[in-house]
DNA sequence: CAAGCGTGGTT
DNA sequence: TAACCAAGCTT
């Protein structure tokens, strides 16, 4: 892979005598160095589980909301052994609000195949990492790249983001990841050196940051961009995105259903019992947003409104996933 | 492979 | 304020 596969946008000015697509690599690195948050999963003493717990909880969910769930975990469960010696449940419980609780069933799942497959150690090659539940191509490269060095190309949202602006200048990177864009993460990546990938640890790490703090998705803050100048979506006036990304919607949706079933099994220390949580109110279902006649209507005829068919529905779900486990006094967290 | 999966801060 | 969106994974 050459530069010349990158395609038609600038990387800089090479030739000034600065190493690394015409300084890119330094730039940004360097800008890192100054910039960086100081997150206690990037500090020298974090260990790989430490690093491993924080990546399954950014999954998706902003730093600021993991921080606090993230030092109690490391507190409590210090080693995977120590989760894994725990009820799922548990795991649950302590994820609290951070959203998609079957991240925190994964990675309870994932410390239990630790100690049965890796002697309780958090492995370091990819394939090992892929392995576990709930680690994914991004996932399993973070890990591999931030807790032991290893010089993977790490692709993130923020990455792409940043990429899509830098190289392609676009506002948005492609709604799905493509090949494209792993070929040009691939070419990008700083080259193989002799310092055991610190140099592409640090490069993954300062993209990534770069597009949390400064190349963010709304509103960039071009003016504090160490590669303002050689970004090809700032020469090309800042264009649009070249589409209309997808939204999530959430008023009367299974996820609003399941997830207040999940707040009261969390903060409940017994079963509770089926018809009590199937009872909760709070949620209106989207059928009967769209046309409350009709949900009357068809109320009348089965018995069931179509609110309470969504909560047998999303019951299901839970217990389907085993977020939920049914007993003969009542529903709760899993054993 | 597109859809589904939680939650809450920001715009 | 409703909509957007945040270190993705699984099916």
């Amino acid at each position: 892979m050459s530069h010349s596969d990158l395609g038609e946008p600038r990387l800089g000015e090479p030739g000034l005598g600065e190493p690394g697509l015409g300084g890119l690599h330094r730039r940004v690195t360097d800008w890192f160095a100054v910039n960086a948050r100081d997150l206690p999963w990037r500090r020298p003493e974090c260990t790989p589980w430490g690093v491993m717990v924080s990546e399954f909880m950014l999954q998706q969910t902003p730093v600021v909301r993991v921080l606090p769930v993230w030092e109690e975990w490391m507190e409590r469960w210090p080693e995977p052994a120590d989760l894994a010696a725990e009820p799922a449940g548990e795991a649950l419980r302590a994820w609290g609000r951070l959203g998609y609780p079957r991240r925190a069933l994964r990675l309870h799942g994932a410390a239990q195949r630790i100690v049965e497959d890796h002697g309780g150690r958090v492995p370091s090659a990819h394939a090992d990492l892929l392995a576990l539940p709930g680690v994914g191509a991004y996932t399993a490269a973070a890990i591999s790249c931030f807790a032991f060095g290893s010089p993977e190309t790490v692709v993130d949202t923020n990455i792409r983001r940043v990429h899509a602006r830098l190289v392609s200048g676009r506002a948005l990177p492609e709604p799905t990841y493509t090949a494209a864009e792993a070929r040009l993460a691939e070419a990008l990546m700083p080259p193989q050196g002799h310092d055991g990938g610190r140099l592409a640890n640090a490069w993954n790490a300062a993209v990534m940051e770069l597009g949390a703090l400064v190349c963010t998705a709304r509103s960039p803050r071009c003016q504090q961009c160490p590669v303002a100048d050689a970004c090809a979506w700032v020469e090309a006036g800042q264009p649009e995105p070249h589409y209309v990304p997808k939204g999530q919607p959430w008023a009367g949706t299974d996820r609003q259903v399941r997830g207040a079933f999940m707040a009261v099994l969390r903060e409940s220390d017994g079963p509770v019992p089926r018809a009590q949580l199937l009872g909760i109110s709070g949620q209106v279902s989207a059928t009967e947003q769209a046309d409350p006649a009709l949900a009357a209507a068809w109320k009348r005829l089965t018995g069931l409104s179509a609110a309470a068919e969504q909560r047998l529905r999303c019951l299901d779900g839970l217990l389907a996933d085993g977020l939920a486990h049914e007993g003969p006094e009542g529903v709760a967290l899993p054993h």
